[in-house]
DNA sequence: GATGCTGTCGGAATCGGTTCCGGTCCGGGA
DNA sequence: TCCCGGACCGGAACCGATTCCGACAGCATC
């Protein structure tokens, strides 16, 4: 009743356990057709499952990536979706790190288990993380803000999606926009570089801490005719004082909102967002280091991929919206 | 440059590998305490860390939980955090499963490279989960709606959540009740217990998928004077629909969600919410699975963990809110 | 003084794969 | 006919820990 080992397929199909590893193995060298044919049939009729631990003892690959997430997931789950797709696409699995207390920074400086690192928006500086080994680890970093010792780098269009927010409302005619975000960062950065590209004054900038209120000042402010928030949460309460104090959205003010769709579709108005392709990211992200693990390939410095706009009610009329379709 | 191995730790305090294993592993039997202090000296100069791939082929345990999770992780995330806290305080680690490929209900069932499972909502039966070696794997399900074959379950309080919505209700002298959810279930079936309990009538029950707005309905039917919605997205949708045919919350009807609290508190009403104590749920499920692959206990069938009413102005108006902290 | 017991420790087997090294067998070219 | 090379396969070492078993010392007991 114990488990079926590699030796026990070997021995039923009359074979060596190098031969029946070999045949195992996949690649179609140094075993023959009908030998490797036997095994294979052999096996599947015991059921035989490698032992991953055996395996990684041997080979020194654990075929497991670590991915470090902030202590609020809200907003990240896309990432970790499109990742472990694509992770048990190449025999990968992912485990999970919170990166709430001291002592996992310690631990992923210290030695982590796994064969590479996916590192969600630390917002913070982080010693380069190593594997058990000692050796560096790779690491994809999805977060712009970070400064990330030895390059292994995976920046994501964050800056981008700023800008095509900006350039969203300035091609609606806004001209008076203000954008309220939970930190200054790349998003910020990017939505003022359209404003500047086109021609238009600075924007009102404006930092709210997570849970606090800062819309009210921003609905009270001066007037405003396009409007940016970062999390879909902050458009929708902006989207209320606005009308608390008599603007109809999208008529007078056109918002936007950084984050991803489907929530934000079911809001009223239904909420435009730009929105990062974080699960083509995080399934990317996987393939590089899959990459680097494997093949010893570099993670490349300054993957950029392209946020998606998609233009709902709340920053375009109904009608001009039917008039763009023509 | 290699790293250091149990035998170089061995070698430079002078004793065997047996007996550095001894000094490391903690137990205080079978090793003196001077060696044992130079050994444990010695380990840390070094910096020896263990490898986990040969500590889990000699010993057959990955110190892995697996945890199963829908598609959309939102609103679960919280007990993945919980689980993770515990996890790591027990020197184990947290491997991602997404359900919403086939194959991975598969793989559920084939085989899965971890001792223990942790099954978050899959709202459907599954074939009890295995391990590497075939034999059924210690498993703590969350959801009330899952028939799992050989008693290893682990209920949550949603019922009990949903009756606590219900009473609550009630104690507001709210009689015309409604609820609205995204599928039937235990939440469901625990509202409707607190109404009969409390000689109401039955309350309308709305089903709405995902998505779709049920919501109009439920507003324009029959007047209510109570209202239950099974996630803080629902709920935020009726306010709305309550105030456009001219009612106010919480003045003419009360309404509660079902979810977490951070995010509600936010909304215009703040929510009242009734919040499943997710956070603690996933730490006590992997506080009772490590307790199953360790010791050998068996995972008990019926734990109910209490969910919390967070009364806020949704559901209370102001001023009696105010007089009941008399 | 021989025996038994307890507290420490070393030797060696073991977990289950992977891979290096070498051996056999066969066909083809000289 | 002899030799060489390639295809195919077996033997055995090895990865790094845990643990069983036995050895040995020291001490008490008879």
């Amino acid at each position: 009743m114990r488990r079926v080992s590699l030796a026990d397929v070997a021995k039923a199909a009359g074979v060596a356990k190098a031969t029946a590893s070999r045949a195992l193995s996949s690649r179609q060298q140094d075993v023959g057709a009908a030998t490797r044919a036997r095994i294979l049939e052999v096996a599947a009729d015991l059921g035989y499952q490698p032992n991953r631990a055996a395996q990684s003892l041997r080979t020194g690959r654990l075929r497991l990536l670590a991915v470090a997430v902030p202590a609020d997931l809200r907003g990240w789950e896309p990432i970790l979706a499109g990742a472990a797709g694509q992770a048990r696409r190449r025999g990968y699995h992912l485990v999970l790190h919170y990166l709430d207390s001291a002592s996992e920074d310690e631990q992923l400086a210290e030695g982590l288990s796994a064969d590479g690192l996916l590192l969600i928006a630390p917002g913070r500086t982080l010693r380069p993380p190593v594997g058990e080994d000692g050796v560096p680890l790779p690491t994809a970093v999805v977060d712009d803000t970070v400064e990330h010792g030895d390059g292994a780098l995976l920046r994501t269009a964050l800056w981008q999606a700023g800008r095509t927010a900006g350039r969203h409302l300035a091609d609606q005619d806004r001209f008076r926009l203000a954008v309220l975000a939970e930190s200054s960062g790349p998003v910020v950065d990017g939505f003022l570089a359209a404003c500047t590209d086109a021609g238009l004054s600075a924007p009102e900038v404006h930092i709210s801490a997570p849970g606090e209120v800062a819309v009210e000042r921003v609905v009270t402010d001066a007037p405003v005719d396009g409007f940016f928030a970062t999390t879909p949460a902050l458009a929708a309460h902006s989207v209320a004082g606005f009308r608390r104090i008599g603007l109809t959205v999208p008529e007078d003010v056109s918002v936007v909102a950084l984050g991803d769709g489907d929530l934000a579709q079911h809001f009223d108005p239904p909420l435009t967002v730009v929105s990062p392709p974080w699960q083509a990211l995080g399934a990317r992200a996987v393939d590089l280091l899959v990459d680097a693990i494997e093949d010893g390939a570099v993670v490349p410095a300054g993957l950029e991929l392209v946020a998606e706009l998609v233009v709902r009610g709340s920053s375009v009329p109904e009608r001009r919206r039917a008039v763009a379709r023509d």
